[in-house]
DNA sequence: ACCCAGGATGTAA
DNA sequence: TTACATCATGGG
């Protein structure tokens, strides 16, 4: 096994793990403890997850936005931390330029060190299949549960860790297989789509080379995927910081505070809000106010 | 019991 | 194009 540091202090604007890992973007991470989204950070505690077969773990013993972080695995885990955390993003760079309307700016404040995720694509499309109309929580029992189910098993030291499946090992459940995992009407939706993607029909991958909208109507292909889902699969795994899902709670703070956005239909609101977040990083700033509204934080 | 959760789909107008 | 019912499940 092999471990190391990144020191916080090379991280411009730092990380904060806990409310990167924690913040309803990702779902391919397990906690040591296995207490996530109990509003309960736990420094001493390591994250979990494998990609392209290399486990690894990572953990933030100082848990504050300027702390280190320590990493285990096989390999030099740097290069693999540095993608999925996004850790070459100027923090400071784009808190700065974020819109100066005062529910953004009071969430980029509360939530110091948060970064977007970069998720792999596969594992990131499911996850967001299984989304609909689910409590955070519950959605990442579900995507633990597929990867327990489905998944390849590794370990690192004393530690076992699930692989989420591949697209051939999902597409050989069977719709009553996924129903028995509590996946209710998603089922079918992730058995077609995990069927799609083995059988070559599509891959999320392909729409990192299309124009953002162009992308976000080729993701609607799979089943399961309409334009809310395909904006996660755009921002938090390939690449399209632009992209704002628009969610019960976006939708809240479009009601709320930018009624002027809502232009009826999905693509014309989306235009709108967009635009008022700042454009190219436009969905930096909704995660942030998706965070910051669904953790209670907001100041009213 | 009722309502809600990072919605999508099929059908009818 | 838009409007609406329907779809599972668990927690408050």
């Amino acid at each position: 096994m092999e471990t190391g540091t990144i020191p916080g202090e090379e991280l411009v604007g730092g990380i904060d793990l806990y409310r990167t890992l924690e913040s309803g973007q990702s779902y391919c991470w397990t906690r040591s403890d296995g207490a996530m989204y109990t509003d309960q950070p736990a420094p001493e505690a390591w994250y979990r997850t494998v990609v392209e077969g290399i486990p690894v773990a990572v953990r933030q013993p100082a848990g504050v936005a300027s702390g280190d972080l320590e990493w285990r695995s096989t390999t030099d885990a740097v290069p693999l931390l540095r993608r999925l955390l996004r850790l070459d993003d100027d923090l400071e760079a784009i808190a700065d330029d974020a819109p100066p309307e005062p529910l953004i700016q009071e969430a980029y404040t509360a939530h110091d060190g948060m970064r977007l995720v970069e998720d792999p694509p596969f594992n990131c499309l499911i996850s967001f299949i299984c989304s609909a109309q689910m409590r955070v929580g519950r959605i990442h029992g579900m995507v633990s549960q597929l990867a327990r189910t489905y998944g390849d098993t590794y370990t690192l030291g004393e530690a076992e860790i699930n692989a989420f499946p591949t697209p051939d090992q999902l597409a050989a459940a069977t719709e009553a297989d996924l129903r028995e995992l509590s996946l209710g009407y998603r089922a079918p939706y992730v058995q077609r789509t995990a069927e799609m993607v083995a059988e070559g029909e599509a891959h999320p991958e392909d729409a990192r080379d299309l124009e953002y909208e162009a992308a976000r109507e080729y993701l609607t292909q799979f089943v399961g995927v309409g334009d809310k889902v395909a904006d996660c699969v755009l921002l938090f795994s390939l690449g399209f910081d632009e992209a704002v899902p628009l969610d019960t709670w976006i939708q809240t703070a479009i009601a709320e505070y930018f009624p002027d956005c809502d232009n009826g239909n999905y693509a014309e609101t989306s235009r709108a809000i967009r635009s008022r977040l700042g454009g190219r990083y436009a969905g930096y700033a909704q995660t942030y106010v998706f965070h910051h509204l669904r953790t209670g934080a907001v100041d009213t």
